[in-house]
DNA sequence: CATGAATGAGATTTCATTCAT
DNA sequence: GATGAATGAAATCTCATTCAT
């Protein structure tokens, strides 16, 4: 291995632990996994991060701003509904592999890590910035519609999409369209705000 | 018959696992752990299961069996979907932990576990028996709603409901009234068939 | 190797770990080399010990309590001084081993390990039990006689007796001989009390 | 010619070192650590030594060298043995760290560094130049008493001072003024020649 | 002179699993 | 049914050292 680009180590590192991470999952995946794939020593990967958690951490942390700095297409003018939640559900299903880690993540019980709250929030909030008028009990039914109806479903659809439809024998158009008809009626026409 | 704290030791395997898996994770669960957490030996466990996998097996085995011999509430007479609704999400709120499992494990790409699917099949199908009548298109389209809007968000609230509600600084009831009221306009009240 | 009793196990890692650790020191030492040196397996070690160093420390520990139980030979009676050190010393000599360890170990500006102390406690005030009846003053002279002038010397004598030699080119006997007769001039004709 | 802290590099990372070897001892101590607490990179050590080992041996050959070249206040004029012995050891204080590490290394059983040997060598030789004229057997009596009863309790004095107090609750000035009577009157007032 | 990047070897420790009793 | 003892494999992480720049 040439020792020229540090950066580009990490990267390929970082790369390669959020497919691996996302097929197995954060504990089954080793180190020695990693540094295989990537190519590299196992050491090296000890010289670009502080240990194992620090590389799940730095891909989370990636993932926050980069949700919290790009421009929602929802918000895009000249689209219709339709067409946005495609090119938004398209744009998640490039993060297929960090958003599986994520939800995986989120769901043990004995975790701290909020990441997935901490994007969450700022997607609702980036949407409707008038939120912080609405009086409180409007507020929270809000987030939960937000948050219960449309965030998590949206994020399981990308994580789930290939697992449902095989299970159920749909091909892939279909399944994609289906989803954003239902997503839609549910709850996009249902916001109450 | 050898029991532990009242339990025989199988259940008590099983129990402790249940927790820990739902806690860490099923890959960051040993088995050294759940023999000390159940007070047996760890070769105790390889005498009632074949290996650890066996374990989470068995786990959601009993979970697809009770899940499908359970009467649904929501069939049930004399009471609103409301009060049918907090039934349902009680009595999955007890079943929290395997859930967690259940979804945690079916995320993981590589998995070819669908026990996830095989409960949503039955959930589904238990609910609209006269489904498989319906012209396939519209079939999928049903689908997709029970799937999406309905059963992941309801799996998700459970499994969630504790950290959302800590991030959020929300109070326990609120949570719980408010999913319900956006479950029933975002899922049930735009139910196609 | 035979899984028949593992007090006997035990034992052996005990007695290869006291041997390399005063060898090479506490850190040179592997749990690696330990394990091929007893001929088992490394993880073996982890059922007896909960980690290298609670080996150090049983070590530790067995030295203190064989210190704190024995009979001084001092106190014999039908011995004259030089026979009765001659005894001493040759039961330290067969302790070599971990009062090397012993004196490495608390020599570290780290450790926050005082069995050095501990031994030398007990056996200073075993010595002297009337040591308490003194005036502090008086006291504290006492304990620097014995800690500098006795305890210290003899243990680095049993520690560098070989190294002491083959740098000085001397033989074995006279070696033990000159030592004892300085020690007795130097210390023990020097009493205070 | 580059300084940090006022220091040549070289220094630098050999006081830094010193003071690390005597904290955790050789083996404890990595060049890892060294270079971080010298604010220093990894590979810089590598410019200036050749290796790990070769900062040790620098650091004994300086001492070596500093305690042969000395004049022994012992030899002073006009001060009584009391301040010639506070002084020789608050000099020997200065150079704590360098004497437990000497101390540690020299107890490992497998070292073939003698020096300790050597610097007692030159210690006891330089302050009775006449040893060499005695015969053989007294020569070694004089050595022995040397050696063990005045060379070995100053060094470990001087390295155990700290937890000597700390275990046994004295304050500072009693120790030193305890250890100086002790050592008066067992090695200095016992003395052959 | 000094550094960032890399590595092979090996450290401690934990894993799932086995087996004689 | 259950256990103490053991193991091979593999986990995470650190080590001393090197080298191109």
């Amino acid at each position: 291995m040439p020792k020229i680009d540090g950066y580009l180590t990490k990267e390929k590192i970082l790369n390669v632990a959020e497919k691996l991470f996302s097929e197995v999952g954060y504990d089954a995946a080793s180190i020695s996994t990693i540094s295989k794939l990537a190519g590299i020593n196992k050491a090296t990967i000890y010289f670009h991060f502080k240990n194992k958690q620090s590389v799940l951490h730095e891909l989370f942390f990636n993932m926050i701003e980069q949700m919290e700095n790009r421009l929602l297409p929802v918000e895009e003018s000249g689209l219709n509904l339709k067409d946005k939640l495609r090119k938004e559900i398209d744009f998640l299903r490039e993060k297929k592999d960090i958003i599986s880690i994520l939800l995986m993540e989120s769901i043990k019980t004995n975790t701290r890590d909020d990441s997935l709250f901490q994007i969450a929030y700022s997607e609702i909030y980036n949407k409707k910035s008038r939120l912080t008028e609405l009086a409180n009990s409007k507020k929270n039914l809000f987030l939960a519609h937000e948050f219960f109806t449309g965030f998590i479903p949206i994020l399981n659809f990308v994580v789930l999409e290939d697992k449902y439809r095989n299970f159920f024998k749909l091909d892939e158009e279909s399944v994609i369209d289906n989803f954003i008809d239902v997503i839609i009626k549910s709850h996009y026409n249902t916001h109450i705000i």
